[in-house]
DNA sequence: TTGACAGTTGAATAATTATTCATATATAAT
DNA sequence: ATTATATATGAATAATTATTCAACTGTCAA
């Protein structure tokens, strides 16, 4: 009796391929870790405030009207991102000048980009 | 009078930035669908069937046994994952056998590492 | 100091979605 | 045929979250 037949509920068909997944699958923090940063960028508003950050700063005015969106709005999403460590901000007078503060996001947004032309 | 004036509830601030990141700006359809694709790994158990078929292929059982879940969990994710055409499944008697069939996911994952053993 | 503006934030609402449960389909074995 | 198993799926529930609205803070100018 194996021990995975008390961890789901159903018959284990193929043990050999289990066990050698079960060896090479990162612990849990790693994948909420990675599907929270997934998550991050999972969204449209969020993806369009990264890209506006990659070609210049922008104030939270400067956002909202290239996303033709309400500053309170593109306000929460910049905490949320800021939250997250992939923007920074410096301000300036009643501005703050938002900027993008992790080189993998628009590694990311590259893939993403090939991935898109490539399928549908 | 700019157009801009009317597409938000602020002043235009940066007038020169904001017209060069609007003309650079992919399109909505564009954003939309890279979106998708990083929502589509933004969860947890999403993230563990796509690494785990990155390793091998599996029946759902398998994977079920894997992930510690219901098959019925399992088959609605894979699903998902196969409407947008990052999986790819086989039929094989009573079971079904699943692999990943998009190379893009294993280098978002490897760069999605690389940010979590950069930060926190 | 008063008014105007840039930005933030908390609460409420609305929308999305992951999992569960029950049921259905398909295949294999008896 | 009947039963058991593997998987799929629709509906319901529960949880998460994006946007709106209103109110608030901080800064500048008159």
């Amino acid at each position: 009796m194996s021990r995975s037949e008390f961890s789901c509920d159903c018959n284990v068909i193929h043990q050999e391929a289990v066990d050698e997944v079960l060896q090479k699958m990162p612990n849990e923090d790693t994948f909420n870790h990675l599907a929270d940063l997934f998550k991050l960028i999972g969204d449209t508003t969020r993806c369009r405030i990264l890209f506006a950050l990659d070609q210049s700063e922008m104030c939270v005015c400067d956002l909202a009207n290239v996303l033709n969106m309400t500053k309170s709005s593109i306000s929460h999403q910049l905490a949320v991102l800021r939250r997250s460590g992939v923007v920074k901000c410096r301000k300036s007078g009643k501005e703050v000048f938002y900027t993008l503060d992790d080189e993998h996001i628009v590694k990311l947004f590259e893939i993403g980009l090939v991935h898109i032309n490539h399928k549908g």
